[in-house]
DNA sequence: AGAGGTTACGGGCAGCGTAAGGATC
DNA sequence: GATCCTTACGCTGCCCGTAACCTCT
């Protein structure tokens, strides 16, 4: 027996295939099967039930498969306690949504990469929706997204919301809503079906959006006069600094939820620990922000 | 990082050395220098100290010896649990008392063989002293003996008490203890002293006592009319039937106290699992003696 | 026919034992 | 110098990937 053989065997049992573990594991699918083989001549008793397609577990299996995973349970507590951060040497596979990225992500990785400077990342931005496929897919360790993912596999970690606010050209100071049209995010995102919604029920159908992937290219089709923007506030303090100004048509969308989401079973430590370590950047970020918004805003009375 | 690795990093650390742990594991000693050091490369972190002689674990090698011994202890109930046990293959390592042997060993072996065919026995026979001392080496995975073993590393299952009784040859009707020698166990046993003490207190020190490292030849000692034995009364019943009788000097040793020890730390799941079928077998075996005896007495009593 | 699993087979490399080389008492 | 561990170095054998084969729907 050995960890590689139960391992394999656990991968085998969750995705319910020898040939779907292979994927899984990058290995070719005969490796697999002569894990599996050598693990059931082991301990001398078939393990999978390959009679139909796929395969399912015997009744040795699904005993095996719980000691196994204490096993494996154990293992990741090795790695996680045991091993010291600066000589963890991992792939993180990171998902990030582009508000994360234009606000805190560039000190969430400098922070890691203090603390773990030998972890390798490998980091997407997409749209959340996006990010929470390729979380199911297994093709993400870790997303740093809208959220909350709810779903039993996975892990949330609650990230500090961002507020949201209208963002005008310098120039236009009175905008009429129903007039210009609205910039905000991409068509498949939370964040622009209820701002959709609201605008309908405030103002019916005749209202003009445009939708961007990019914040920055949206905060840029503010600052160039296209229309107004709606975004999270904090962004715009420093996106088009002097071009653009925030305004109030008198009412608000409901502040942004963000989660730091990866898959629990099984349990990554890494994506675990660098979970917490997102939320605690963000929170700090979050208190400066508030600081020097604080101040600005006394700066602006003043002005 | 493998288990194989772990198993060994476990046993350097029980052992307090890398030679030791070889010498137990049947391996090379660089074999297991080698293994450890693979560990910590993979680990990223030293887990012995080796400044002083031998070796002793560093604050990581602790944690992880903790969250190894967890894994085997997974990994041992897994081939308790999840192995049929006709199928489990493993080596027994036995050593009995010369008692049990002439009592219900061959019984008690059968019934190992009937429920776990493939395992294959390693059987010595000693006196009890020497049995503990190799159970400590571990060159025993399970010992029925004069028990129980008072150490924290043991662990006892109790089994069924012997009797004593007196036996004297056929044709010597009323011995004379302070004239004929006592034959009775081996010089470097239990009963041997406590019969040893009890005689000199009640009778002086002018008794003589002869030792027998092998029941049936003590037995044919007092058959041939050299003196009066010593033994646990269900073995005379048996060893030489009309050629033995037993008899009341006034008093009787105290009963024998047998015990299936085994190595707890490890815990050995056959070893365990074989204690209790001892047990079984040895109860089912002086119920039936009981009942046997009862039998005769009837009988002797009619005639 | 195609999806999913097993068997067959050559090749690379992980890990073994032997033997020699430090370090520490 | 004795004891204990590490380093060096061939060699074996395990396990992988490729390819062909089997077996169901």
């Amino acid at each position: 027996m050995t960890l590689e053989q139960l391992r394999t065997f656990l991968w085998v049992a969750r995705l319910g295939g020898i040939r779907r573990a292979a994927l899984q594991m990058n290995v070719s699918q005969p490796a697999v099967s002569n894990r599996i083989a050598l693990l059931e001549a082991d301990l001398g008793t078939p393990l999978l039930d390959r009679s139909r397609k796929g395969v399912s577990l015997t009744k040795q299996g699904v005993m095996l498969s719980n000691h196994a995973e204490q096993i494996m349970q154990s293992v990741e507590r090795i790695r996680a306690e045991v091993v010291p951060p600066e000589n963890m040497t991992a792939l993180l596979r990171l998902g990030v949504a582009e508000t994360i990225v234009q606000s805190w992500l560039p000190a969430f990785l400098g922070r890691l990469r203090a603390t773990h400077p030998k972890v390798t990342f490998e980091i997407s931005v997409d749209i959340s929706r996006n990010l929470r496929e390729h979380l199911f897919e297994r093709t993400l360790d870790l997303a740093l997204m809208m959220g909350p993912v709810s779903d039993y596999s996975v892990e949330n970690v609650m990230l500090p919301q961002f507020e949201m606010a209208w963002f005008r050209p310098i120039d236009m100071p009175r905008p009429d809503l129903t007039r210009v049209p609205v910039i905000s995010y991409h068509r498949d995102t939370r964040p622009y079906h209820e701002l959709r919604t609201e605008l309908q029920q405030r103002y019916g159908n005749g209202i003009q959006m445009f939708s961007s992937s990019s914040l920055s290219a949206g905060f840029e089709m503010v600052a160039a006069g296209l229309g107004v923007g709606v975004f999270p506030r904090t962004l715009g303090q420093r996106m088009q600094p002097g071009r653009i100004a925030e305004f109030d048509p008198g009412w608000m969308p409901t502040p942004l939820s963000f989660s730091a989401s990866y898959i629990g079973h099984p349990r990554d430590a890494l994506a675990a620990k660098a979970a917490d370590l997102a939320r605690e950047v963000a929170e700090e970020h979050a208190r400066l922000r508030v600081a020097s918004q604080t101040a600005r805003q006394a700066f602006g009375a003043k002005d």
